[in-house]
DNA sequence: CTTAATTTGGAATAAACATTCCGTTATCAT
DNA sequence: ATGATAACGGAATGTTTATTCCAAATTAAG
């Protein structure tokens, strides 16, 4: 029988979202992911073979993550209104964690790569439709509750909100302060009122 | 006497802000920059330095001409909320034109090169700065002669737009249709009601 | 029409790039 | 322990990268 494998497949792909995330594509050489992902280049093209399928992974892999994990917490939210203000602290804060932010792996790709890119164009707009319909499906409920204004029709609020946490991502990219995300946000939720 | 410069260096720089625009700083190569500008390597080395000091020149000139007759419609402006529903239109009408936008030059930089490359960001968030004060100016105004609301202050009304429109930079680049751009720009100027 | 200046195209360079290959090493079942 | 198997590190590959260099071409002034 053969050896085993001395690395966690999925742990390693951990590490190739957060340089690509942290790079881009583009910027990110083989070498780069050698040095980082802690395995020889044979085990890199062995396992995830090569460079745009890793990234494409890497990117599904995000996807599934944090697109999930926000999906999840609309979904079991009770508070609507109060979900809606744990998602945009959500965002500020990881975008605060740094001087200068990754920002989200999502809209660097997309900015990167969509429009010369049909496959990831479609990762990328798959994630928006998801946390679209996810909002949208908050919304709804918080306008039934009477906790939302019914002012705005459900579906263009969703993409609003969406939209707003899109430019975040952009501003925390060049260093923005709490200030500045603190005042985006108060308006943002202010139209849902 | 010498040869007189048989190409026109401001027509050139031109052609080399829609190239980094459009393909990024890494995703463009010298020779993507030799093919477009239509001037010999010598020529280009000669003329403009590095691919860097060339791309920095060409952000900057795109800072001029796009911030610069942004700025230039806001401050000739006498009906407020009418320019800024024309600061939206050549917005999501530019995002429109092609299938998948080249978003803003601005946008695209920021995400990929302003974490990494403090003076990218600086000129990313000096351009961030000059829009919002801008904006700032023409909302003061609108709040002052009552075609806006005060229910918000006016520079984190400034700073909300300018996210909105950052946002709505990101979602061109995947391709989005106008019917969502409308949504989002009707709900965020209903902000300033 | 010659001279001086300067642009030009393209060859030359050296480094970095993505990827492949291979001999060695490690791990399992027997 | 031994043999079969597969991961490993690192050298090797061939391409692309940014940049420099140079000889030939082009132009303006004398």
């Amino acid at each position: 029988m053969a050896r085993t494998k001395v690395f966690n497949e999925e742990e390693v792909l951990g590490k190739a979202v957060k340089l690509f995330w942290e790079k881009g594509y583009n910027g990110t050489s083989a070498q780069d992911l050698v040095d980082r992902l802690g395995i020889s280049r044979s085990s890199l093209y062995d396992t995830y073979g090569d460079k745009f399928r890793l990234f494409k992974r890497s990117l599904l892999q995000y996807r599934k993550e944090f697109a999930g994990s926000m999906i999840e917490m609309i979904h079991s939210s009770d508070d609507y209104e109060k979900t809606l203000v744990e998602v945009f602290e959500y965002v500020v804060t990881e975008s605060l964690q740094e001087k200068f932010s990754k920002g989200c792996f999502m809209v660097n790709s997309s900015v990167e790569m969509a429009p010369h890119n049909p496959e990831i164009a479609e990762i990328v707009n798959g994630n928006r439709q998801d946390i679209e319909d996810a909002l949208l499906q908050l919304i709804k409920k918080g306008q039934e509750t009477g906790q939302f204004s019914k002012k705005h029709g459900a579906r263009p609020l969703a993409r609003f909100i969406f939209n707003t946490i899109s430019g975040l991502r952009v501003t925390s990219k060049s260093g923005a302060d709490k200030k500045v995300f603190d005042d985006i946000v108060t308006i943002a939720l202010a139209a849902l009122k």
